[in-house]
DNA sequence: CGCATAATTGATTCAGCTCAAACCGAGTGG
DNA sequence: CCACTCGGTTTGAGCTGAATCAATTATGCG
């Protein structure tokens, strides 16, 4: 929120420095269920890093030991190859950075890059691997943020290859639409040249979406989102492939 | 059943009735490193079933009570929309079905679907989750195959949108040559119309890719695939894009 | 043998990419 | 205050990869 991020948010967390636990840290889905003397013992062991919006969090090939969380901000997944990228997810507050990556030692096959101001918390992968053997609950945690993982994946599959550009960019806006606290007006958190890329497609045939989109009653005004016909939107997105939303209870809330 | 995979493996499990553990079951990934009294009670807890090429195993839409696992087999992961389908993985002998989907209750976003004359160790998922709180590594199994199941599908998501049918065409035959074991020509154990489904592509184009990628060095006569040059049809499938590839390592043997 | 399903081939269409130019808003400096 | 970049967005024209539709040939399979 915030016009272009402003102080409000960044007030929040700028402190001396990196790991202020913040009683909001114990709140983590990761953490949910856990002792709270474990949950201490983990943040303990872990440091909150902020990259400014452009940053790379993390090159792809490389392999991640730190297990990762974002605080703030929205983190792009993309596989970059010669001059084409190729978005494969954005993550924003709460989810994990490739657990997947980080418990395997396995190099990333995505590059993590901040979209806007970032702040991380990156726990060490021993005292993760420590805590995951002590506590079967934190090994659910894990579990269930990954199997949100891969149903995003699986989401982005079925749309790549059963939806057509503007049906995507749709049920895209319509998703963050209805994700975001429902108060205030809807607002795109990312430019638009990145939105393409993580629908796949080029920022042309986004800029040109955005007007089919317009005419079947989902405008963008500036980066609000303004859906003046909900049914007729909805319909034109296709029929809608799969189940309910569920991903938030699967502790997973990329985009 | 058995059709043209005659009697050699069927034999090997034509049995009475289902729930005949068998030596091997024991040596299935998931139960790596597990106290062997632990393993003998979840395969107590577990039915085999076998299905005929084109059964059903699960319908997208609902939960996957038991967790599943591929004996023989191969498993096509596909959502159906319509007369549309949309191919997202195959699973093969030792890969787990849907794990993610099973150990939260979700519904799956896709239908599993026997291609071949399949058979499955269906675990009952109580005793799944005794198992998970009790064993730190059955866990630590479970999320090794959840974190290939998700680079599988990242592999997708990129083959999707960064490389040409004919490149994943190529690219794929590549692979499943490269896993087969080497002694023997290497096979295309599934239909064309499979293939092509899987490949996000219609059938039509399939066949006229295969014309392509065999200008490039990589023929199919028959279903036996025969590299005849090798350097030539790897660089045509692009600029590979991804580091090894090491699905094994993370127990998943999906296609 | 003959029917049904799979695979090919050809002709046509269309969604989305590429390339190129115009446009726009925000800093920047004179 | 205005001119001037400079990145991002938009618009336009043309091209192309792959889908679609339709017809034909192969391949089982009962």
């Amino acid at each position: 929120m915030s016009g272009r991020d402003s102080g409000d948010s960044a007030a929040v967390t700028r402190s001396p420095s990196p790991d202020l636990p913040g009683a909001q840290l114990h709140d983590l889905p990761v953490f949910a269920g856990l002792p709270h003397e474990l949950i201490e013992r983990l943040i303990e062991r872990s440091i909150s890093r902020t990259y400014p919006a452009g940053a790379m969090i993390l090159e792809q090939g490389e392999p991640a030991p730190p297990l990762q969380i974002v605080r703030r901000g929205i983190v792009d997944l993309t596989h970059v190859s010669g001059k084409s990228e190729c978005g494969v997810l954005l993550l924003s507050a709460r989810d994990l950075l490739l657990p997947a990556t980080t418990l395997f030692h396995e190099p990333a096959l995505v590059s993590a890059r901040a979209l806007t101001n970032t702040r991380m918390l990156a726990i060490d992968g021993e005292a993760v691997a420590a805590a995951l053997v002590e506590s079967p609950v934190f090994a659910a945690n894990l579990m269930k943020a990954m199997s949100g993982h891969w149903r995003m994946a699986v989401r982005n599959i079925l749309d790549l290859n059963c939806r057509t550009a503007a049906q995507r960019v749709g049920a895209f806006l319509l998703r963050i639409a209805d994700l975001q606290p429902d108060g205030s007006a809807p607002v795109l958190p990312i430019a638009k040249r990145h939105l393409a890329v993580r629908l796949g497609m080029t920022a042309e045939t986004l800029s040109r979406m955005l007007q089919t989109v317009a005419n079947h009653g989902l405008h963008l005004r500036g980066r609000t989102i303004v859906i003046r016909d909900r049914t007729a939107i909805e319909t034109f997105c296709g029929p809608d492939p799969y189940p309910v939303r569920d991903e938030h209870s699967l502790d997973v809330f990329a985009l």
